[in-house]
DNA sequence: GCGAAGCCTTGATGCAGATCAACTCGACCG
DNA sequence: CGGTCGAGTTGATCTGCATCAAGGCTTCGC
């Protein structure tokens, strides 16, 4: 709700930094027009729940900056991360009156909000729309499902080695950084958040990380910053198919 | 591909028993006219692998008798279901090239399929099949969610008992076979399925399945008809949140 | 009627990861 | 400066599920 000096919130579309990659990406300018009309930006800082599941929801919107994890618990706390949102990513579903997951920001976020109700009637006056909203929820589709394939079969080590390889392919793409097949990252979530989206403990979380660097799978400056020096080691560490992950 | 004399294929969409639940849902009778232009019916019987991950897709379309499921695999041959098919779920991503799982026919399968290039440029024209695929999308979401809880942090009694808990609402839906809180129905699947969508061995599956039995959750008759004399008993034991599943 | 194959159950044993617990390190604050 | 708090590491022990192994029940073909 704050804001403060620093605050990266755009103030129009055309300076938005996700306006070519958020459910917007399809709309021509007239479109965008009346999108501002109903849109508002909040921001949340780190940590804090932006969405408790079973709220009401009076909007739908668009990660703009920072991340945030979608996560279900079981009555006695046990809790399950089921999406991570990074800027772009749609948060809500039109339609729908309460919200059906906890939305916790892991970093300072910036979201663009769309009241519900107009961009519902908007949504089906605006193909546009919709059709790019498909397209986004087939990709989480997809990646629901490989997140099933390693919450229900792989081990330990492969769980934690293929969360790096996810970040790391994600910041190969945006960085182009492979100067000689070297991938280098931040890792953007805490131990226990990690855990959250493995379906592990924090400790078997930090026991794998010491362990994958140990036999030089990776190299740990401080407790976030990773290098990888052999990526394809760190895919077969991962334990996917071999044609694995080309579908991105 | 064959046909035999019991073959329940529909005729023309008219007949069909997923008219009002499938992708073509929405659409009126001069798009339906349209629809019919481009499909084709097949079949297939139980425990044919209908399309292999990786190969390359002609076609989309929807499962119309039996069930299906979806499947992805480890090098070592480690398997995790992905996705469980009801008559009116749909097969395929428009825009795609290649199929991403395998999908394998549990029971005789009959699939109302649509060529895939004419269905994508069909989708572009017809808001109604874009908008009904974004909704079952949504819920397919929504249930590989749930999943992920159940496969990250479910022991294998509650993983148990939820699939139950999945099975027995589902047919108390459509049967309305409430009889004073009972719930009947057969499961679909075998231990091995089972185990393959619950992240378990069939050892487990069948050991859990003993237990819930011996403390008086379930009885059976045979090995796959099942009557749940306390539902309640049954959801508890599932260990949801207590608001649990009223999404649906 | 008999053998074989598929599906399922049950028992014995082992191990990966959970649990419980102690400790380190750095950031922040009065 | 010392104290506290959150994040992370590491060790010791326990346990739920996997693994390995044997056997039962049904169905099918000959």
């Amino acid at each position: 709700m704050l804001k403060d000096a620093h605050d990266p919130t755009p103030r129009e579309c055309g300076e938005c930094p996700i306006r070519h990659r958020a459910v917007c990406a399809r709309c021509d300018a007239q479109e965008l027009e009346q999108l501002d009309q109903i849109k508002y930006y909040r921001s949340f800082e780190a940590g804090r729940t932006l969405i408790w599941a079973g709220d009401r929801m009076d909007f739908v919107g668009s990660v703009v900056s920072g991340i945030a994890m979608l996560t279900q618990t079981l009555e006695d706390g046990r809790t399950q991360m089921v999406g991570l949102l990074l800027p772009s990513d749609f948060v809500g579903r039109p339609g729908r009156e309460k919200a059906a997951y906890n939305v916790v920001a892991v970093s300072d976020v910036v979201m663009c909000c769309f009241r519900k109700h107009p961009f519902e009637t908007m949504m089906e006056k605006t193909p546009h729309i919709g059709q790019r909203l498909l397209e986004m929820t087939l990709d989480e589709l997809d990646a629901a499902r490989e997140w099933m394939l390693l919450l229900g079969r792989k081990t330990a080590r492969e769980k934690i080695a293929s969360f790096l390889a996810i970040l790391g392919r994600r910041n190969a793409v945006l960085n182009m950084s492979k100067a000689a097949g070297q991938v280098v990252f931040d890792l953007p979530l805490t131990r226990e958040a990690m855990a959250d989206y493995l379906g592990l403990t924090l400790e078997t979380v930090s026991r794998q990380i010491s362990a994958l660097k140990r036999d030089q799978v990776i190299h740990l400056e401080g407790k976030r910053h990773v290098t990888v020096p052999d990526f394809d080691r760190l895919l077969e560490e991962a334990g996917d198919d071999s044609d694995g992950g080309m579908l991105a």
